[in-house]
DNA sequence: TTGTCAACTGTCAGTGGCTGACACTAGCCT
DNA sequence: AGGCTAGTGTCAGCCACTGACAGTTGACAA
């Protein structure tokens, strides 16, 4: 190479830019070819031939197949843990959980689209919700999630988790919720963080009414 | 082979005893050899060699590795189902579920140990929380089963399911709460039925008090 | 500029889960 | 007794993933 004396990398020098691109170039192939001809239909090989690496260096850059579609949901699901360490310790824990899911669809934006473009991310979504062997993983995830949303409730609250069972019940049935409205949305004809954004504070508000014993009311 | 001159069988010829003696031949040794040196350390190559069958015969049983240790939790979620068939209509949706749940577990004795025994179902059952592969599609199947229960409370209540978000929103918190003390059980030290009974019966106490907004009461 | 070191990459060989194809064996039924 | 077919073993092969080793290429100091 002639050119390039100044490498431009943003933090440290040339080394570190080219593996940048070389991941950043791995995840959009990835989740462009699983998007349009399907997660278990794509080898790895593919992935790496496209991008000009051998399949051995993207197990070097990803754990396994799985990681590259859950390097977008990782970043989003962070934006919310970020939102709900955010809100104001007056709320109650259920008010600031809700409060944090809306605000954090609100600017999911910004805090995505340098990762990857929010169009590519939500058709990734609907692949997770489809496809069974990654709906699981998601489900796992969201699992681990779950305990450390429900600590930061403990913690807000000044509760001892492991004495006090709510913050994990109450934790438990908010993101249940959650999942039911992901599901649908997934399912629903527009994926548009909008539509989210309202199936779920439509569904949050049932939870209530839900719980009591008699729904003839 | 000169003896069985008459096939004991249950239902149909020697045939059929053959198939289930080799399905459950594979089945109990696979749980045994997972509970005692783990899931991914045990080949399924092993799991044949010991019934003395072919590798390819194994996935003629099971359709994959994991669909041997989901076969005993098959039996009790369905029993878990049954018994929430049987609760009179006259009961709110939330009570049906909390006494299908606890007379399920009550039960649960006489319509396993045909399959399996109870004792190596639970050691079966700590291991799928402990693996994450097997965790996760444990998670899935929940899934699952929540949708289907979820149709199941909307019938009872003559509900439509696509129109009324309740039964789905009942049914998300009623098994989130569930796998949380199914965690916790997996995680601690009595591994009896009656433990995770009552485990199940206090976290579930607990559900209204965590949804009110001002814990301090 | 050059040489050394360390980081990154490719190649290769191998394991384990899983599948299709085909030939063989053994219950079943007439 | 003999034909039919369900069930099995063998074999070849795909794909995800891993360890080992050797080659290459930035980084940094002399």
């Amino acid at each position: 190479m002639t050119v390039e004396q100044r490498p431009i990398a943003s933090a440290g020098g040339l080394r570190e830019l080219k593996k940048q691109r070389t991941r950043d170039a791995l995840l959009r192939v990835a989740l462009e070819l699983f998007t349009t001809k399907g997660y278990e239909q794509t080898t790895v090989d593919e992935i790496a031939d496209a991008v000009d690496v051998s399949q051995r260096t993207f197990f070097r850059y990803f754990a396994n197949k799985e990681a590259v579609v859950f390097a977008a949901q990782d970043t989003v699901e962070w934006h919310f843990v970020d939102a709900l360490r955010e809100r104001p310790s007056a709320e109650g824990p259920f008010t600031a959980m809700r409060r944090a899911v809306l605000s954090a669809w609100d600017t999911i934006e910004e805090r995505l689209s340098p990762v990857v473009p929010v169009t590519l991310y939500m058709r990734t979504y609907q692949v997770i919700e489809s496809t069974p062997a990654l709906l699981a993983v998601h489900l796992r995830r969201s699992a681990e999630l779950e305990e450390h949303i429900a600590r930061l409730i403990a913690e807000r609250e000044g509760l001892d988790i492991d004495a006090d069972p709510r913050p994990r019940v109450a934790v438990a049935a908010f993101t249940g919720v959650m999942r039911v409205a992901g599901g649908l949305w997934g399912q629903g004809e527009d994926p548009s963080v909008a539509a989210i954004r309202e199936l779920t504070a439509g569904y949050l508000d049932h939870l209530g009414p839900a719980l009591a014993d008699d729904w003839r009311a």
